[in-house]
RNA sequence: GGUCCGUUCGUCUAGGGGUUAGGACACGUCCCUUUCACGGAUGAAACACGGGUUCGAUUCCCGUACGGACUACCA
């Protein structure tokens, strides 16, 4: 019998939460929801100097909006806690010290100076500097020191990391779910620092440690992580446990060019990295958000899922539970994934089309009578891409026109339609039913029996009501502008026209 | 520089030893609509390159090119 799924995301609270951060989140949730697994958030604060205040909770408030909240972990609790790694501090210690006592690692006392030097000495020779078997036993280390200079230095206070001890000629071998597999070779690997001076662990201890602690079945995340799971698989095995699965997603890229998406591309293309809007604590810069762009969650879920996996099939359009049925590893792509907005907008259209049309004018339209703002709704959702904008249609379509279409009017201005608009000024107070239907038969009969076509007027009188060339069904409009207001539009415009 | 990963229309991608290489976004055209948008139809548009294996390669293998990630006492 196979082990229960278990999944983890696992962001570090140093700033607003990246989009393809959001979407790693929302690959995990989707395995665990997807064969009754467990989805665990953990945060990973082991980087004091980096700690930012309102990150965690930023966090759990976009995997809210987005509908993706874990089952276990920060938020939520759950049989291991704490889940925070600054919390767990004195665990990790244990798990190093264990590593020290087997051999299997030891003591480093070079200062970051010293490091830095033998970098840059390196560098000038056109190599690189690395801290393994063949530079060890050259620095100062427990494996290159007595026993007594070493308790010396320990007992005087002299700061120390812990770093692995890698084994010199070994291949690292593992299976991904989404590379297959992935060979390393050891002498490729450095001695990675595993805890800090601060008394702190590494990114890379820690995250071992809690995964086969907290019994996390499958690692789903960047590629980013790619290069160091030779590590991590070394330290399983230094620790003689069962590796987890692993899954290295494509990273998202930035739209133009190559590389990886970042904040300041997203600036640069107008559209924002963060699923909320960010605060920045120290400099009181905001970015902007998905959410108050006016994207929907579903909508967001929907183009994320589909940036680096698909479903094989012809199916554009999946809600959470839909993608929860057909996600699965084996699908997630292996290259990166451009990030295009234009296809957000496009999903945000499809979602934003199937709303409920009375909560979008509550929402959106809240200070208009409700089956006023109803209609408006149904006038506009089919020519807008994000929900607010139907604010600023419907005060466009409010405000008397001060200026006309010039193109149309220079097109359009005839002795006909100047004839047709004076019709429709004249007979025009006489209708009663005030409806779409029947101003439109009125108006083709008072046209018609002037001997004017209506092709004629049609858009000249909709540049004179509205002031554009162009707008949604002009009969529907007059009847939500009423006579009164239509009457005043048509004696605005035809004496503006006739000052010309 | 080194290590690792990748490469199908402009973009997201399906496919996979023999296909008219399919879909979606964006773009063009047409229809619908007396406008525009929506919707519908349609068009243009891709297997990075070179070798090998094979009757046959876009698909498998090897190189090359290009791109990316990593290379911290950051995650």
């Amino acid at each position: 019998m196979s082990k229960k799924l278990r999944v983890r995301f696992a962001p570090s609270p140093t700033g607003a939460l990246h989009i393809g951060g959001v979407r790693t989140a929302l690959y995990n949730y989707l395995l665990a929801h997807k064969l009754g697994g467990t989805f665990i958030l953990r945060i990973e604060d082991t980087d004091q100097t980096r700690f930012v205040e309102g990150a965690e909770n930023y966090i759990l408030d976009s995997l809210k909006w987005l509908g993706i909240m874990p089952d276990e972990g920060i938020g939520v609790g759950g049989p291991h806690e704490p889940y925070r790694q600054s919390e767990r501090k004195d665990l990790y210690k244990v798990y190093a010290d264990e590593l020290i006592n087997s051999g299997k690692a030891y003591y480093a006392f070079d200062t970051s100076e010293e490091l830095d030097a033998m970098r840059a000495i390196y560098e000038s020779k056109g190599s690189a500097f690395q801290y393994n078997a063949l530079t060890r036993v050259k620095l100062k280390n427990s494996l290159s020191m007595s026993e007594q200079e070493i308790s010396d230095l320990i007992a005087s206070g002299m700061p120390y990391v812990i770093r692995l001890k890698v084994p010199a000629k070994a291949e690292i071998r593992f299976q991904d779910s989404i590379r297959d597999w992935v060979h390393v070779h050891t002498s490729s690997i450095d001695d990675k620092v595993l805890m800090k001076s601060d008394g702190m662990p590494t990114y890379h201890l820690a995250n071992v440690v809690d995964d086969h602690i907290m019994e996390i079945t499958h690692v789903i995340r960047g590629e980013e992580w790619l290069p160091s799971a030779p590590l991590h698989i070394l330290l399983y095995q230094a620790f003689g446990w069962q590796p987890p699965q692993f899954a290295h997603l494509p990273l998202l890229l930035k739209p133009e060019g190559n590389g990886k998406l970042s904040k300041r591309d997203a600036d640069l293309g107008g559209f924002p990295v963060f699923p909320l809007e960010w605060k920045d604590p120290q400099t009181g810069a905001i970015s902007k958000g998905f959410k108050q762009e006016g994207y929907l969650p579903a909508a967001m879920i929907n183009f994320l899922a589909f940036l680096g996996w698909n479903p094989g099939t012809e199916q554009e359009l999946f809600s959470l539970d839909e993608l929860i049925s057909a996600f699965s590893l084996e699908r997630i792509n292996k290259a990166g994934a451009k990030f295009d907005v234009n296809k957000a907008k496009w999903f945000n259209e499809q979602y934003l089309k199937l709303q409920d049309v009375s909560s979008l004018a509550t929402q959106y339209l809240p200070d208009l009578p409700k089956k006023e703002a109803e209609s408006f709704v149904h006038l506009f959702l089919d020519r807008i891409t994000f929900p607010q904008e139907l604010g600023e249609k419907v005060k466009d379509f409010t405000e008397l026109p001060t200026i006309y279409e010039e193109a149309v009017v220079l097109n359009k201005w005839n002795e006909e339609s100047q004839k047709g608009l004076q019709v429709l000024k004249e007979s025009l107070p006489a209708l009663e039913l005030w409806e779409a239907d029947s101003i439109k038969s009125f108006i083709h009969i008072k046209l018609e029996e002037a001997g004017i076509k209506m092709g004629k007027v049609m858009q000249m009188l909709r540049v004179a009501l509205s002031g554009n060339g162009a707008g949604p069904d002009l009969m529907i409009s007059m009847e939500l502008w009423g006579k009164e207001q239509v009457l005043l539009r048509l004696n605005h415009a035809i004496a503006a026209f006739n000052k010309r």
